[in-house]
RNA sequence: CGGGGCGUGGCGCAGUCUGGUAGCGCACCUGCUUUGGGAGCAGGAUGUCGGAGGUUCAAAUCCUCUCGCCCCGACCA
């Protein structure tokens, strides 16, 4: 993509409603625009990122044997009456009337409707296990709104639903969802601790949340300092296999949301206990029969009874982890993109426009990287060098191709890694083989 | 939902107290000169001052109502 033809709305001042860094750095980069409080247009940057975003959560899903499937973002009422929750939600529903006056409400979960579509499909025991989920627009009529996508009122988030014959089955299915987490944060090169925490409203016992350890975090966590140190989980998983000794091992340090942390039951010595904020980026939940038991979602048993399902949910705020991403990567000068998110892995800058051999190098880059199948953004408008140097650093691309006249009389081209400042000069294969390195 | 703040060109702001018909920086357009970390000069374009009502010879400015946005707190993927 040519940056002169991009739709690429920088802002070079601090828009004044932007508190946190993420939110800042993705007005300036002209990654969304606000509409009204909490909801915003992607532009294309920042596009780019969340469908990125989205395709790991979705691969690492369909990994795990969850199916893919897609409902809708408008409910009827009816639905949520069965399980009681039309009531309990309060006023964080968006409750609408069609035109016969029936009452709808835009979805903010979605247990009641994928409760409803399996009670239909699965009437026998042997159908089961089944995970499915889908990646939908939610909206929760939030009171306050705040921190760019953090916490909007519309957002992008991939939601699980596992259904199991019994206790064990669904234990398997949410230490699934658990491993799968793990490594769809790590690829993302996010180290996201899996915390004990509260259930809330969509009920249940058991349940992490996988916080993202950052100031500017909301919610405030206790883990062992032992976290700290971790790697993150860089392995294969064979799903099928027992689960257990992995999910063991990821919840052996101590980690819990500040909701369910009791310093009077805490395991770890005060010295060794750290008291943090952190970014809620994902919740794993399992909740029995809380949904199958009122809706009726039962299937027959090898002797003829029936029983109601053991279920979970399982999210992944899609929208958030974008913000999230940035608050882990980014420096003075603005985004630090990891490559496996990056809305184009290479920039590449020409700092002279109007010198035709400068000009002629950088499109024959342009056209090899093209061809070599790498995403490159190209500025090949007519600034001064400064000028290109601040976009390209604020948008934050993994790696930046700088062709200048001293380079081209060379024969070579500086290659500069956004994340370290490494600077090199170096022939073009070179330059080409550097980029293609992890 | 309690408390506070702010709405003036695309962005950041001044002007409001003390009423006289709107200004600055950045961005944008044209031309020339520039060019390795957000260039310079000259010229230019862009505003129902959030909206409605009122007071007044005259309202961005005063009064009333209203809408929107942001911050702090209580609540949440």
């Amino acid at each position: 993509m040519r940056l002169s033809q991009y739709f690429l709305p920088l802002l070079r001042e601090n828009p004044a409603e932007a508190q946190i860094v993420s939110h800042r750095l993705m007005l300036r980069a002209g990654m969304i625009r606000q509409s009204s409080a909490g909801i915003y247009s992607w532009l294309p940057l920042g596009l780019r990122v969340l469908k990125r975003v989205e395709q790991i959560v979705r691969e690492e899903q369909d990994r795990s044997g969850a199916q893919e499937i897609l409902m809708p973002t408008i409910q009827p009422a009816e639905l949520w009456r069965e399980s009681g929750r039309y009531d309990d939600y309060g006023k964080e529903m968006l409750r609408i009337r069609d035109r016969h006056d029936r009452e709808m409400l835009y979805g903010p979960t979605n247990e009641e409707q994928v409760t409803e579509i399996v009670r239909a499909a699965i009437q026998s025991y042997r159908d089961l296990p089944k995970n499915l989920y889908h990646i939908q627009w939610k909206f929760r009529d939030e009171v306050r709104p705040r921190f760019g996508v953090m916490r909007g009122r519309e957002f992008l988030m991939k939601d699980a639903y596992s259904f199991d014959l019994d206790m064990a089955g669904a234990k398997h299915s949410y230490n699934k969802m658990f491993v799968a987490y793990l490594r769809t944060f790590a690829r993302m090169g996010l180290k996201a601790i899996p915390m004990r925490a509260e259930t809330g409203p969509i009920g249940g016992e058991l349940s992490h949340e996988f916080i993202v350890l950052a100031e500017t975090g909301e919610s405030g966590v206790f883990c062992d300092k032992a976290w700290l140190a971790r790697d993150i989980l860089g392995q294969d998983v064979e799903y099928d296999s027992d689960l257990e000794p992995m999910y063991a091992e990821w919840t052996r340090h101590y980690a819990a949301t500040e909701d369910v942390h009791d310093p009077a039951k805490c395991p770890v010595a005060e010295a060794d206990l750290v008291n943090a904020r952190g970014i809620e980026v994902g919740q794993v939940f399992n909740f029995g029969t809380k949904y199958s038991k009122p809706m009726g979602a039962v299937v027959s048993l090898a002797d003829g009874g029936n029983v109601p399902l053991e279920m979970g949910s399982y999210g992944i705020g899609v929208s958030r982890l974008v913000g999230a991403l940035i608050e882990a990567n980014h420096d003075d000068n603005g985004i630090i993109w990891p490559a496996s998110v990056a809305p184009f892995h290479v920039g590449l800058i020409n700092i002279r426009a109007a010198d035709a051999k400068c000009v002629a190098a950088a499109d024959e880059l342009y056209g090899k990287l093209r061809a070599g199948g790498v995403m490159v953004l190209y500025d090949d408008r007519d600034e001064s060098p400064g000028a290109k140097f601040a976009t390209m650093d604020l948008i934050g691309l993994p790696w930046q191709l700088i062709v200048g006249p001293r380079g081209v009389a060379a024969g070579t081209l500086e290659v500069k890694n956004r994340r370290t400042g490494e600077r090199q000069d170096l022939p073009v294969e070179a330059a080409l083989n550097r980029i293609a390195a992890p």
